[in-house]
DNA sequence: CGGACAAGCTGA
DNA sequence: CAGCTTGTCCGG
C-alpha cells in the first residue's frame, strides 16, 4: 500500500516568491475515498501530516486530514486554498495505520480516521507529559516474560487480576491499553490513577494521550495518539466486542498488533481462552497448571444423553437440587420469548409462518411472530385449528414460568430487552446470556441448554461458547470461594467442557484448530461476507480473481469470500472498484 | 456525500 | 416543450 508519495523536488535556488505549499486532503465523507490537493495561504499557516482542516469540495465546506502537507499536484489542476486549519489530528503513523486498516478490512481511510481523531477541537500539540518519579512495580515474573517475549499471548484463567499486566505496561512508558468494553476501560484507568500513574481515557482525554501519557480505552483506543509509544496491551482479546459490527468490521486487536508491530513495541493479549489468531501470532505465557486451575470454578456437567428426548424438559432431575440453597442462582438459555419450537397438541403440525413457512416463534403476548418475514398470527394449529400447542423448544419467558413453579419461589426474567431497568432482585434469575452482564455475581450459573451453543452452525461456535463459560466463570468466581458452573449437555465429552472441566484451554485449541484447518476456516483461511443490493455488482466486478473461492449467493442473497490469507483476500477486494448502492463488506465474520 | 447536468417520462 | 424524476458523474 501507498506509504511513499511523490515528493515535490526541492527548488533550484529561491524563486521571485516563495510558492504555498501545497496539502494533499483527505475529505471527512467516506463516500469520497480520495484525496485532493489544497494551496496552504500565509493566512492559515503551516500545516502537519494528520491536521485536521476544512476544505472546500465542490462548491461546500466539509472537514478533511492533512494526508501530506507538501505534496506535488498533478499538472493542469488550479488548486483553491484550504479554508482553514481546525486543530490537531491523527499523527502520521496513524494515518499510515488507518491505510492499512482501510486495505485489510476493505473499508474507508475517513472511518478510521474518525475514531483516531479528537472529539472536540485540539488546537497545538500538547507538552510532553512529564512522565513523573517511577512508580515501584511489584516484580511479577509471569507478566515480566510476556512484555520481555515481545509478542505475547497472556493466558490467565477468569477469576486473575488482569490489573498487574497493565500496571506493569505502564510502568514503561506511555502505554496503549484496550479493553473490551468502556466499563473496564474506565476501572483500569481508575487503578492505574491510585497506583501513582497517570492515565487517559480515549477518546475523552485524547490530547493527554498525544502529550504521551498512557492511554486506557475501548476498542477505538487502538487509534489513540501515543508519540511515546512503548507497549500494547489488549484485555480479553478472545471478546468479541473488540470486533467492530459495522463494516468496515475491523478488530481492535488487530490493529494493535499491527500498531505494536509498526512502532517496534512489546504487544500483550491476555485471555482466559486465547483465539487461535492470538496463539498463531504470539508467544503462550502462562501460569502453572495449578495456578491457572485455582482460577477457574468447578464444572458440573449433567449428562442428558440419556433423557427421552420428547418428555425431558429444561429442568433435569439432576439440576433442580443445584438450584436450589441459598446463594444467587442465574439460568442462561439463549432463546428468547416463550418458545422458539411448537407443535400442535391435536395433530402434531409443527407451528409455521402462514406466508413464508419458516417455524414461528411464540412471543410473551401469545401470538405467533415469522422471524424471517415478520408476519405475526394467533396462537392456533394452520392445520385443524387446535389451539393448544406444545412447546418443543422453550423460550425464557416460559422458562421463567416453569422455573418459578418448580422452585415455589420468584424467578426474575432477564434478556437484551431488560438492560436499561433496574432488575428486582431475587436469589433466581433466567435469561440470555445478557444475564451474565445483568446480575454482577452469583453462586452458581447454569446453562440450561449448552449443545445449542457448541452446535451451533458457525465455524467460531466453540470458541464463542467458551467466551460464554469464560464470562459465567468470572461471575461466579474462582473455585476455592465455591464458584460453580452447571451445563445440561448431550455432548459432555466436547472439547469446550472438557477446557473448563480441567481448567485447560489449550485443549479446545488443539481441537478446534485441527478442525478448523480441515474445514478451511480462520485462521487458516480469510473470509469476507458480501450482502446488500450491490452485492451481486461487487461479484461481478471481482470476477474469478486467483485464489480467492466465491461461494454463494444464499437464499438472503450473501456471498461468501474465501482465500489462503489476508493478503490474497484484500489485495483482490482493492483491487475491485466498489460498485454504486447499498453493499456491506464484511471481513472476517465472526457469525458464518 | 451532494450538486450539476443529462436523459427519460408525462401531460396537454 | 416545460416540469419533473432518475441516474451518472465528479470534486483539487
Amino acid at each position: 500500500m501507498g506509504a511513499h508519495r511523490p515528493r515535490r523536488p526541492a527548488p533550484l535556488g529561491p524563486g521571485p516568491l516563495t510558492p504555498s505549499r501545497v496539502a494533499r486532503v483527505l475529505p471527512d465523507e467516506p463516500a469520497i475515498d480520495r484525496a485532493f490537493d489544497y494551496l496552504v495561504p500565509d493566512s492559515v499557516g503551516p500545516v502537519e501530516v494528520g491536521d485536521v482542516v476544512r476544505i472546500s469540495l465542490h462548491g461546500r465546506r466539509v472537514g478533511g486530514w492533512v494526508l501530506d502537507a507538501d505534496a506535488a499536484p498533478p499538472p493542469g489542476v488550479t488548486l483553491r486554498p484550504l479554508a482553514k486549519r481546525s486543530g490537531l489530528g491523527p499523527p502520521p503513523e496513524v494515518i499510515d495505520l488507518a491505510s492499512w486498516a482501510a486495505w485489510r478490512w476493505a473499508g474507508r481511510r475517513a472511518t478510521f480516521l474518525r475514531t483516531a481523531s479528537p472529539p472536540t477541537v485540539v488546537p497545538r500539540r500538547p507538552r510532553r507529559a512529564d512522565s513523573g518519579p517511577p512508580v515501584a512495580i511489584p516484580a511479577d515474573e509471569l507478566v515480566t516474560s510476556a512484555l520481555d517475549a515481545r509478542q505475547a499471548v497472556l493466558r490467565l484463567p477468569p477469576a486473575a487480576d488482569v490489573f498487574p499486566v497493565v500496571l506493569a505496561a505502564a510502568a514503561r512508558g506511555q502505554a496503549l491499553v484496550v479493553a473490551p468494553s468502556v466499563a473496564t476501560a474506565r476501572h483500569l484507568a481508575l487503578r492505574l490513577r491510585r497506583a501513582g500513574i497517570d492515565a487517559a481515557i480515549h477518546p475523552r482525554d485524547w490530547a493527554r494521550a498525544a502529550a504521551g501519557t498512557t492511554v486506557v480505552g475501548a476498542r477505538a483506543a487502538a487509534w489513540a495518539p501515543a508519540p511515546d509509544l512503548a507497549c500494547v496491551v489488549v484485555v480479553d482479546e478472545h471478546d468479541e466486542a473488540h470486533q467492530e459490527e459495522r463494516a468496515p468490521t475491523w478488530s481492535a486487536r488487530d490493529v494493535a498488533i499491527e500498531r505494536a508491530r509498526r512502532a517496534g513495541v512489546p504487544c500483550v493479549l491476555t485471555s482466559p481462552a486465547p483465539s487461535l489468531e492470538a496463539l498463531g501470532w504470539g508467544r503462550l505465557v502462562a501460569p502453572s497448571r495449578g495456578t491457572e486451575r485455582g482460577g477457574w470454578p468447578i464444572l458440573d456437567v449433567i449428562d442428558r444423553r440419556h433423557d427421552d428426548p420428547v418428555k425431558a424438559g429444561l429442568w433435569s432431575e439432576r439440576l433442580v437440587p443445584r438450584l436450589r440453597g441459598d446463594g444467587t442462582v442465574l439460568c442462561v438459555l439463549n432463546r428468547t420469548g416463550r418458545a422458539r419450537l411448537s407443535a400442535c397438541v391435536a395433530c402434531g403440525e409443527l407451528a409455521r409462518c402462514a406466508r413464508c413457512e419458516a417455524a414461528v416463534v411464540h412471543q410473551p403476548d401469545g401470538t405467533l411472530a415469522c422471524r424471517r418475514c415478520d408476519a405475526e398470527r394467533p396462537a392456533l394449529c394452520l392445520a385443524c385449528g387446535a389451539t393448544r400447542l406444545k412447546h418443543l423448544r422453550v423460550g425464557v419467558t416460559r422458562a421463567r414460568e416453569e422455573l418459578e413453579a418448580l422452585l415455589g419461589e420468584p424467578v426474575v426474567e432477564v434478556t437484551g430487552a431488560t438492560a436499561d431497568r433496574e432488575l428486582p432482585s431475587a436469589r433466581v434469575y433466567v435469561g440470555t446470556e445478557a444475564v451474565l452482564h445483568q446480575v454482577p455475581s452469583a453462586q452458581v450459573v447454569a446453562f440450561l441448554d449448552i449443545d445449542q451453543e457448541l452446535v451451533a452452525p458457525r465455524y467460531r461456535a466453540a470458541e464463542q461458547a467458551m467466551g460464554l463459560l469464560v464470562r459465567a466463570a468470572r461471575v461466579v468466581g474462582a473455585r476455592a470461594g465455591g464458584g460453580r458452573l452447571v451445563v445440561q449437555t448431550r455432548l459432555p465429552r466436547h472439547e469446550v467442557l472438557d477446557a473448563v472441566l480441567k481448567a485447560d484451554p489449550g485443549r479446545l485449541a488443539a481441537a478446534d484448530d485441527a478442525r478448523r484447518r480441515a474445514l478451511r476456516f480462520p485462521p487458516h483461511a480469510a473470509l469476507a461476507e458480501v450482502s446488500g443490493a450491490a452485492a451481486g455488482a461487487l461479484i461481478e466486478a471481482l470476477g474469478r480473481p486467483l485464489g480467492i473461492d466465491v461461494l454463494g449467493p444464499d437464499e438472503s442473497g450473501r456471498w461468501l469470500l474465501r482465500a489462503a490469507d489476508h493478503q490474497v483476500l484484500a489485495d483482490a477486494l482493492a483491487a475491485t472498484p466498489r460498485p454504486a448502492g447499498r453493499l456491506r463488506v464484511a471481513v472476517d465474520p465472526p457469525r458464518v
